[in-house]
DNA sequence: TCTAATTTGTACGTATGTATG
DNA sequence: ACATACATACGTACAAATTAG
């Protein structure tokens, strides 16, 4: 039903966020100046404030006095779901990042996957297996899936140049993901390419992640238990921002 | 130096933060309204409107048209933290919860401790040493270290009754925290206490919450992997607020 | 049911300051 | 010096929700 209409600065928002969402703003693109706004749509550049000050407040854009209002990129977009590039955090903390691709290809879903990936059992998924190694310690087996259409390109892609994780986020901001932390006992064989002692725990990140409310990956994320922690800040120390970017 | 003064919306935002954080404003009390914040710093409505409605976004307050604007209790507080109480948690997927407490005493912190926590070692804290279950299936051993100025009747509390979790954020809302998560071996000790087989692994969520930018507590959550998984929601989903609560 | 008072929510208009190019 | 763009602040107005009488 929805008879009520929305506050304009909501409004604005949606507009914008949906622009983000589908891609025809992309990161770091210019989005409308506050006064561009309130020629475009009538309203008052109070409200294109609001609307662009609380895009910024969520992490959705990034604005700078005297230069505009921009898109932000996947480094922002990633800070808000607390989910990082691998590679990136590797480096961050002075190490350095490799991988080993051990699987790249497009595949018929089984049954279960099809019912995860909300699809059906005859299209074909992408399927990525790889491992990432900080100083040459294996640290993460990832083991990805991809929704076709949203990354037809994705069996092309060089992993050991980009990591799917910042590939896909390139293609378009996710903007909802799920992840599911366990300990578990590896199989042999997940045991064996992580370099891990016999018996030793894994820490497996279950994850999910949506562009305009459909699922457009599932991963499994096996990490040494002994080699790898989860870090998670709460709180005012969030409100941090990096920035330091050329526009334009 | 900050010789420059923040702005005033700012200020009076850190001013209710500052009565929360202190404990002078209690979760679900009311806080001045707009008009009596106008009176009260001589801002405009306009100010004060921002001051209040980025502390509701923010999760410090409930607003509600007609009635006011009040301090969130340590439900919704704990979820800006997406930190629940245990016993919630429990009760929230329908199962019954109890717990065995193992230890409640006043202690002299170890050296690491004392390191940790950041106090002298001459001094006491509170450990509290207790396993929770779900429908008599225990699901967390939990390990925890409280500073005594904070909690001075934490010694007295009957904690079947009341979880650590909820006492502490009873007290006053916890603003920060920061949680580690890693898959480890446990103990024998641990592993029976946690009624686990053998070289099953563990969770282990090590986490310390601020008050004040004071360090408050210290602990150590251990769960049987098996039976145990940390679920994070990241995205859209999480605006989402409950509330029907009375005010007055 | 009606009215009035209070409180929040939204919207507009205007003004001034600061940062950038 | 000037134009552009964001940041803050004040003032006003009306609407919607709630409570008190």
């Amino acid at each position: 039903m929805q008879e009520k209409q929305l506050p304009r600065y909501q409004q604005l928002k949606e507009l914008i966020i949906d622009k983000i969402s589908s891609g025809a703003l992309k990161p770091l693109e210019r989005v409308p100046s506050e006064n561009q706004l309130v020629k475009m749509t009538g309203v008052s550049r109070m409200t294109a404030n609001r609307a662009l000050r609380e895009l910024n407040n969520e992490g959705y854009l990034d604005r700078k006095a005297g230069i505009g209002s921009f898109v932000s990129d996947f480094k922002v977009n990633s800070h808000l779901f607390e989910i990082k590039s691998i590679a990136d955090e590797v480096t961050s903390r002075g190490s350095t990042y490799s991988s080993v691709i051990l699987e790249q290809s497009l595949i018929l879903p089984t049954n279960d996957l099809s019912r995860i990936m909300q699809i059906n059992g005859t299209s074909q998924i992408f399927h990525i297996k790889m491992v990432h190694f900080e100083d040459s310690i294996p640290i993460q087996l990832e083991d990805r899936y991809v929704k076709r259409g949203f990354a037809p390109d994705f069996i092309k892609q060089d992993f050991s140049e980009i990591t799917p994780s910042a590939y896909l986020s390139s293609i378009s901001p996710l903007n909802e993901a799920e992840q599911v932390v366990s300990a578990i006992t590896p199989s042999l064989s997940i045991s064996e390419l992580l370099q891990m002692k016999k018996d030793k725990p894994c820490l497996l990140i279950t994850r999910k992640t949506w562009v305009r409310k459909v699922l457009v990956t599932y991963g499994k994320f096996y990490h040494p238990g002994d080699r790898y922690e989860l870090l998670g800040n709460y709180g005012p120390i969030m409100r941090k921002k990096l920035s330091n970017k050329k526009h334009d």
